[in-house]
DNA sequence: ACTGCCGGGTA
DNA sequence: TACCCGGCAGT
């Protein structure tokens, strides 16, 4: 009886002893893949009997009917800290049901439960199930397989899961998914977590434990909602019961590297989201000339195989070298959407460059192009320092950190050497090296812009261009001590023409505490 | 302290 | 976009 119990409720994922196929009487283990109803071989008993396909140590599968194994149960149950992949049974189908209806509308919960005895009335037409689903089976033993396995109690246990996971949705707006995929998923994740212990609330911090992933995420962003798990946000509940069944089929999956896995591969999804107020990784290129900032590690990845290294070929050819010529910068959004955005107004006005007709589209369109989904997501460590062989010339990141007051930084930058493109006037560090020879921007346009790079003092006949820059840019002497902020104005301005008292006389850059506009040097 | 003005916030 | 302001840096 009691073994029954246990047969029939927690013996997917266990060991078990059965007869060796060999027929040498030689007990073997194996685990229990899949349990199968069998109706129409009916037993001296004249009941149905239970059909165990069992994975054999030797990666086999086969098939043995209740008895054979029935030993082998005994003996794991006495034996040791079997961890079976269901959640255990001392609270049964009833309180599942009350679990759902509590949080299913008596509909869906209809429509469930006739799905689901439909897939249980199939069992016994689905019981020759072909090699590549059983390998699947092997792979993922914890996940429980849609169909030709699954007795009422185990229905009844995934509909508890999927009621207490819509429960904690309905109450937690962090995470959001299609409860399809969250009951999938779960079940899964329960399964391997659950090694041990009754479905009490207890396990459930288990669960909570597995979304707890996510809150932390969003936390730092309480503005923007979670983005709904998507099909590959869920991968990372699968895919640790893949490699946990993996190295060994005799063994069942251990949850504690399953969290690990989990964990390392949950931390890894969000870092490409895009979010506000937060910090924002970036990928820039530390090739020489090159001060390329994408947005995803595959586009950096490429642009630098395509660019630099000359490749043509896609990243399937990639030998990561290109590892060492990028390096990953965490910075505020603000400080990458300020920089990207100021692209634009900052470099006509502060370049001396001639700015072609479509001069700065083409860094934004290659700073868009990076879009690809970050499928290789680069698990790398990051080349913080930047410090490998190959980059020591290259110009540290880091510096890409404080753009908001770029300005500021800028002074060092006064470039002794005058040689040195307009473009240096916006850079904020550099290396006595690469001052010496060539400057880069704060940004990644100029890498398309040291190509042409221009005599300060000549501008190209765009006599034009902004008064004041041009005399900043073209007077070294000057440039040396204000190249930090606009000159400061020595002529008068509406301030000071006008007086405090008559604030509305000014102009209205001067009242917005703008660059004056009437008065200008 | 005064002044110019950049960067960023708000409506 | 208009408007405002905190704060930095030069004077």
């Amino acid at each position: 009886m009691h073994t029954r119990r246990l047969v029939k409720r927690s013996i997917l994922g266990s060991r078990v002893y059965a007869p060796s196929p060999t027929g040498d009487g030689a007990p073997v283990t194996g685990v229990v893949q899949a349990v199968k109803q069998e109706n129409r071989d009916v037993s001296a008993a004249g009941t149905r009997r239970s059909v165990y396909t069992v994975l054999m140590q030797d990666g086999s599968l086969k098939e043995f009917s209740e008895e054979e194994i029935a030993a082998g149960f005994n003996h794991t149950a006495t034996k040791g800290p079997l961890k079976f992949s269901l959640k255990s049974s001392s609270n049964g189908a009833p309180q599942g049901h009350k679990v759902e209806g509590g949080s299913l509308s008596p509909e869906v919960v209809e429509e469930q439960r006739l799905a689901d005895s439909k897939r249980v009335g199939r069992d016994p037409d689905t019981r020759s199930v072909s090699l590549l689903e059983q390998k699947r089976k092997v792979v993922s033993s914890s996940i429980d397989v849609p169909h030709a396995r699954r007795s009422e109690e185990e229905v009844d246990m995934d509909k508890v899961t999927a009621a207490m996971v819509l429960t904690s949705l309905s109450t937690s707006p962090l995470v959001r998914s299609p409860p399809v995929k969250v009951s999938e998923g779960l079940s899964g994740s329960w399964k391997d977590n659950s090694s041990a212990g009754p479905f009490t609330p207890s396990s459930n911090s288990s669960s909570g434990g597995y979304w707890s992933w996510s809150a932390p995420s969003d936390q730092s962003n309480p503005s923007t909602p979670s983005p709904p798990l998507s099909a590959d946000s869920l991968k990372p509940f699968r895919v640790p019961s893949l490699g946990g069944v993996g190295p060994g089929p005799a063994g069942p999956e251990d949850p504690s590297l399953d969290d690990q896995d989990g964990s390392s591969l949950l931390f890894d999804e969000p870092i490409p989201r895009k979010r506000k107020n937060s910090m924002k990784v970036m990928f820039k290129c530390l090739w020489k000339n090159c001060g390329k900032v994408l947005s995803t590690a595959a586009g950096i990845q490429r642009h630098i195989r395509t660019i630099h290294l000359g490749r043509s070929c896609d990243s399937d050819c990639s030998d990561g070298e290109e590892d060492f010529y990028y390096t990953e910068i965490k910075l505020n959004t603000d400080s990458v959407a300020d920089g990207l955005s100021s692209l634009s107004p900052v470099s006509p006005s502060v370049l001396s460059t001639p700015p072609p007709p479509p001069s700065p589209l083409p860094s934004l369109s290659q700073l868009s192009d990076s879009h690809r989904p970050p499928q290789s997501s680069d698990t790398k460590e990051p080349h913080a320092g930047g410090t490998t062989p190959l980059s020591r010339s290259a110009p540290s990141a880091l510096y890409l950190i404080h753009t908001d007051h770029a300005y500021q930084a800028t002074a060092p930058v006064s470039i002794p050497c005058s040689s040195s493109n307009s473009a240096g006037s916006a850079s904020t560090s550099f290396t006595p090296t690469n001052s010496s020879s060539f400057s880069i921007s704060w940004q990644s346009p100029p890498v398309t812009f040291t190509g042409n790079t221009v005599s300060p003092s000549k501008s190209q006949g765009f006599g034009e261009q902004r008064s004041q820059t041009i005399a900043v840019l073209s007077s070294p002497p000057r440039a040396t001590t204000a190249l930090s902020r606009k000159v400061r104005g020595e002529g008068k301005k509406c301030r000071k023409v006008y007086g405090m008292e008559n604030r509305d006389m000014w102009c209205t850059a001067c009242r917005w505490k703008k660059a004056c506009q009437r008065f200008t040097d």
